[in-house]
DNA sequence: GTGAAAGCGCTAACAG
DNA sequence: CTGTTAGCGCTTTCAC
């Protein structure tokens, strides 16, 4: 294909190219006349500026990244079209110039944060999936780049928000009905012991529980990983050891159908014998049956969250203090649960 | 943050900035010497080439795009995340420059597909989710710049190939199950009556209905705009005007989670009385009671077979003739049909 | 083997 | 209001 530059225009305009850049940047200082005619002419040999020569040559283009770290193959877990599909709609609403990027743990070691950015001459960016271990993580703390982590507290570092459900009052709300359904026994599915959202669900769990006057068991706690086939296994061998476990509370969706598989495999009644909470709100979860409790995050609002925060972080004032934005949560009642 | 460029490391390392990038880009004339020690000061100042600037100069970067028309948020619509997964990671196995877009048809109106291309300096492109009468379409006849569009014919043009599955014998295949299945009655819960492949799988299911010496009957055809809602009314009123329809199939899963709630819902039974197949393979099917059966495409191959196609059009020769490739589909029988 | 210099397509002063 | 020109960061001849 013949690449149409700026010079075509402007020589088929009879202006200079400085011009045929004005009209294009909307400089008022051009006469309606040139303006008009420019675009015209722009319209007629089908020309639009390149972006590469515009991010080189100007300071003000600003592109926003979407980044995804460790993205795997996972058709069940919709969480990532759903942030992707938030940032692109809040993205096309502000007409800001959008990127999406994945990377892994292992690229993070090749190539440092400020590296990548400025590789990409992005402006800000949008990360998901961060391990509580990875070198972005410690770079994120001096990092001049404004950035909003998504699922991930941030190291008070004024350039980085943050975006999650409140997960802590959530998990706590999600014990909360197991206990007034009656149940007694109520075992925790949890994801990775070092994950921070494993951390703060099961911090939720506790204050449950105890607020509730029961004992915190950790042999009742378990790490699956968030995985739905471990979870099936580990379900079964705690149900083996504590056979008076009445109730699960996962910190994950994809976990809590495993579980369900467990109880399902090993003859429990669900929600008679035993009750079963997840957490997400995969739609997933309205589909198996018994239909799955849940508590639904909002992943789509992460997205248009994270898009809003981006753009205050790199247009706005630098913010006194810290951000970190919660997005609202709504409990799911369905069948695993009285 | 600051910008660290090829001219800092040259004179970091007492070169020209020309040495600098001649390392970067594997000249073999350079000294082993320089080129360590290049390498080594690049490191230590944390540098890393700029894309746009390269983009800019040199004529052959290449970055092939993902692009999709009209996402719409859809979480249990788990295409286009997987065609992302296929086509991220044969890139990534490649070392591919990647970006990916979301475009819109309204957006195919303002720029043209030459544009769009040469604004963001894309060499080859994969499309997906185009409609039968977008504008592409139409300039995608005549294009010079490698494409591969998913789910979608080509029109001859040798730039542009194809990653699909067989529809049509795909859809046979289906009907075939229900036919062997005892069935006699089979209605199509079909997806728009324009979009490519919702008349491919008619076709298959008008083949597998006339081989097996049924007659086709059109009022058995319905167009319920691959949702799953109306799917669900369009199927009760089906089965009101013609009580003897004792199967459907359908051409996407997401139907058929509505037909079978409409079969719930009128009181049939799964599969004793009516049979029901759909088209896609979601993982959803799996979970629902009783599990869905249905033709599984594998849109993670499409994404891979996709790059890999792209690959081959941007770096080999121009194709003899229009390349179309079919991914393998698994027929999958679970509990919605006998 | 390596430096110097001419662009790549565009923006942004600087004149006029 | 508009033309001219100096870069932006990098690649790529062309010399030496």
């Amino acid at each position: 294909m013949k690449k149409i530059t700026i010079k075509e225009v402007a020589k088929e305009a009879g202006v200079s190219i400085g011009t045929v850049s004005r009209v294009f940047n909307d400089y008022p200082d051009i006469s309606e006349e040139t303006r008009k005619h420019v675009f015209e002419i722009a319209n007629k040999v089908g020309y639009s500026p390149n972006l590469a020569a515009r991010a080189l040559s100007s300071k003000r283009l600003k592109t926003i990244a979407l980044v995804f770290n460790d993205l795997v193959y996972q058709p069940k877990y919709t969480f990532p079209m759903s942030i992707l599909n938030g940032v692109l709609d809040y993205a096309e609403s502000q007409n800001l110039e959008f990127a999406f990027y994945a990377i892994t743990t292992q690229k993070q070691k090749e190539k440092t944060y400020e590296q990548f950015c400025s590789e990409r001459d992005v402006t800000g960016v949008i990360m998901q999936g961060l391990h509580q271990n990875d070198p972005y993580i410690e770079q994120l703390k001096t990092t001049r780049v404004p950035t909003v982590l998504i699922d991930m507290p941030v190291n008070d570092n004024q350039c980085v928000g943050s975006i999650t459900t409140d997960n802590v009052t959530a998990a706590k709300d999600a014990v909360d009905v197991l206990i007034k359904g009656g149940y007694k026994n109520i075992d925790m599915m949890n994801g990775t012991y070092d994950a921070t959202v494993s951390i703060l669900r099961e911090r939720g769990y506790k204050k449950a529980l105890t607020d509730a006057g029961f004992e915190v068991n950790s042999s009742l706690i378990q790490y699956a990983n968030y995985d739905e086939q471990i979870a099936n296994l580990m379900a079964k061998q705690a149900l083996q050891q504590n056979p008076t476990i009445d109730a699960f509370f996962c910190a994950s969706d994809i976990m809590a159908l495993g579980v369900l598989q467990a109880l399902k495999d090993v003859g429990k009644k669900v929600p008679a014998d035993v009750g079963v909470i997840g957490f997400d709100g995969l739609d997933l979860g309205a589909y198996v049956s018994p239909a799955l409790s849940t508590v639904a995050q909002q992943p789509y609002e992460f997205g248009r969250e994270a898009g809003r925060l981006i753009q205050e972080l790199t247009d706005g004032p630098q913010p006194e203090t810290t951000i970190e934005r919660h997005v609202p949560y709504n409990l799911i009642r369905r069948e695993t649960t009285r």
